[in-house]
DNA sequence: TAGATTGTTAATCGATTAACAATC
DNA sequence: TAGATTGTTAATCGATTAACAATC
């Protein structure tokens, strides 16, 4: 394993941290891989080889350090100058994610909502200001925003994905059940709830 | 390609099955898999393969009828009685996923929605009808649900995963980021928002 | 017919798991 | 020391892609 870690890499990575973060509240000082594991619901492998992939080590008779892997996760996750996100139509998908997101990072915040409903302009929603959609590409460009949540209709999330690109965001949180065509160099990740919950109503029972 | 579809297979086929039922509205007869895949975001290939383990099957001249293929696709995906589905926790996410859900599908619909706060209890929320949670047991056995969604605090899911587990639910949909312990039996699918947008910062601009 | 597409198998690719020497 | 765990490589597994004969 070498080069940059996956998608599905980084994404374990997120988790661990969650987890562990909770371990250090609770006062504990070392984990072992088989421990972090059944937490995450992974196997111990698993979680060895991602530990390689952020550089921690451990030791065989006290596993690792529980705060030094918060730390280096952290090192691996984290931009040091911070990540800002704009959240786009703030319907119950864009308010959920704007209270799941309440200051539960330092580094990685969603400072600006968009909305096309005139009557949600300039309110402030779980402590983030919404603003009119007139006004994105000038927000996203002012507060240095690199990251996009689409939470409109399928019909507007095209034109909203370009404009976003057009003002510098460089990934996209996609929630509209369309494929973006976007440039290469954004990145983007779509989470479809219709179709997990299809998948799920198709797999309920059937691996009985 | 032999056994059932996998995990991947069937997310593409109930999207698959999303973007035709918009073509059948636009009154096209048939569509190539380079055209179906264009709009899907997959290569052709894969939408060849797909429609194998679906027995769908195109002309050379003509490409797949988009009717028949819908046919094919349903017949797959649905269950011939229905899947009837609960949710549980009536915040912002929930009623993100009851506005989704609002009767799309004939063969899968949110029957039943349960909520802590007595002042929810009682009420109707987008079509459905919200419940108490000591109600919960007992509705799911009387409406014969199978699919539970949970959009609960991470400290509840577990619970509700337990009772909806022994009320006879055999899929859930899982947005608390904790690894819910259930039976092998049971399958389940988790959304985490929150490692979704940790992953999507990740890759901003990364890949460029 | 000529040409594009389907249906299907083989090749590729990448991620996960198994295995085990090194370590504490 | 004895025993469990780490760190790492090789083996496995499964999904995607490439290729191409058959077809319309």
């Amino acid at each position: 394993m070498d080069g940059p870690p996956s998608y599905e890499t980084v994404g374990r990575l997120s988790r661990y941290r969650r987890l562990l973060t909770r371990r250090v509240e609770t006062g504990s000082e070392g984990v072992y891989s088989h421990e972090l594991a059944a937490v995450a619901g992974v196997s111990a492998a698993q979680v060895r080889r991602d530990m390689m992939a952020v550089g921690a080590n451990g030791s065989p008779t006290r596993g690792y350090n529980v705060e030094k892997l918060v730390e280096c996760l952290s090192v691996e996750l984290d931009d040091p100058e911070g990540s800002r996100a704009a959240l786009v139509g703030v319907g119950n998908l864009g308010r959920a994610m704007l209270s799941f997101f309440q200051g539960r990072r330092p580094k990685l915040s969603i400072v600006a909502a968009f909305d096309r409903e005139p009557y949600k302009v300039g309110r402030v929603v779980c402590g983030c200001r919404c603003y009119s959609m007139d006004e994105m590409s000038q927000v996203v460009i002012d507060k240095k925003i690199t990251v996009g949540i689409i939470a409109v209709p399928s019909s507007a999330a095209q034109a909203v994905a370009s404009e976003l690109e057009d003002a510098g965001v460089r990934g996209i949180l996609n929630f509209a059940p369309v494929a973006l065509r976007i440039s290469p160099e954004t990145f983007s990740e779509d989470i479809d709830m219709t179709m997990a919950l299809e998948r799920v109503a198709y797999f309920a029972g059937r691996n009985s």
